[in-house]
DNA sequence: TATTGTTATACTCTATAACTATA
DNA sequence: TATAGTTATAGAGTATAACAATA
């Protein structure tokens, strides 16, 4: 791929951005809202999404994915076992190492929230129905 | 406006909105690494974009834009002054009340900021000019 | 001896309540 | 007496370093 970008190419991608930027911060206020119903902090809600109810994740490679030390991890997973989010498992093999499911109610909690958090904005839901289609047109581009 | 929606246009909703969500999440990563270049929190950025250099905002105020208490604010606040970033003025008329604003250091890191957020991520400024042009073309529609 | 996780401790961020100064 | 802001204090969240248990 080229690194080499004309100039109206950057212009037109700053303009996109800058729209998409400013209208999802726009909507920052809802998303706040949602985790305080729950009772949930942004922090919680970035662990739940990183833990599931089956295969379990060791303490270490939950304190890498959160860029964080091994023992804030130990603090947020105490805070979230406290609640009944989540359990501590034995590792068979392995005596030193501990996996960490989501309880059910774990899984219900994040289900409820991401519902949440995908539930689009009313004035989104307003738009004119070509306008949406465009919209969803152009999003099936973006690249991730 | 009306409140009822179709269903086709509540799944394209969803859909556009969903697309966004996640890919506005899939950078985050990159708005938390500018931030960390400019020794700032999340918190300080937002108290930056909140202050300019020439009106000023009350303490009060500023409590209830941020949404917390007045004590807290008077610790944010404390935390961009020691930092040369903000100052606090006196207002002539009312002995009570204090004004804050930014330092030019404050405006200038500030719209460091601002530029290295509103820049567009790499793998957009990669996508195909059409492509760009109709998420352009979309995004002038959003309500806000 | 190396690795996994927890505990002890300190520092940052946030809120409640008490306080000072001005209106 | 009411209002603007700060200080005292306590609790939540995060990090570093020391520690216990297991490999």
């Amino acid at each position: 791929m080229s690194t080499v970008l004309s100039q109206s190419k950057r212009a037109l991608a700053a303009e996109v951005w800058r729209r998409m930027f400013d209208y999802f911060m726009s909507t920052s206020g809802e998303r706040l809202r949602i985790l305080a119903e729950l009772d949930l902090t942004p922090n919680d809600s970035r662990a739940l999404h990183t833990l599931d109810g089956l295969a379990g994740r060791t303490m270490r490679s939950l304190a890498e994915e959160w860029s964080c030390d091994a023992s804030n991890a130990t603090w947020i997973v105490n805070r979230l076992e406290t609640r009944g989010l989540v359990e501590r498992r034995a590792k068979p093999g392995d005596g030193r190492v501990k996996l960490v499911v989501l309880t059910a109610f774990g899984e219900k909690t994040r289900d409820r929230l991401k519902d949440a958090m995908y539930f689009p904005p009313q004035d989104l839901l307003e738009m004119p129905t070509a306008a949406l289609q465009a919209l969803k047109a152009a999003m099936l581009k973006l690249p991730r």
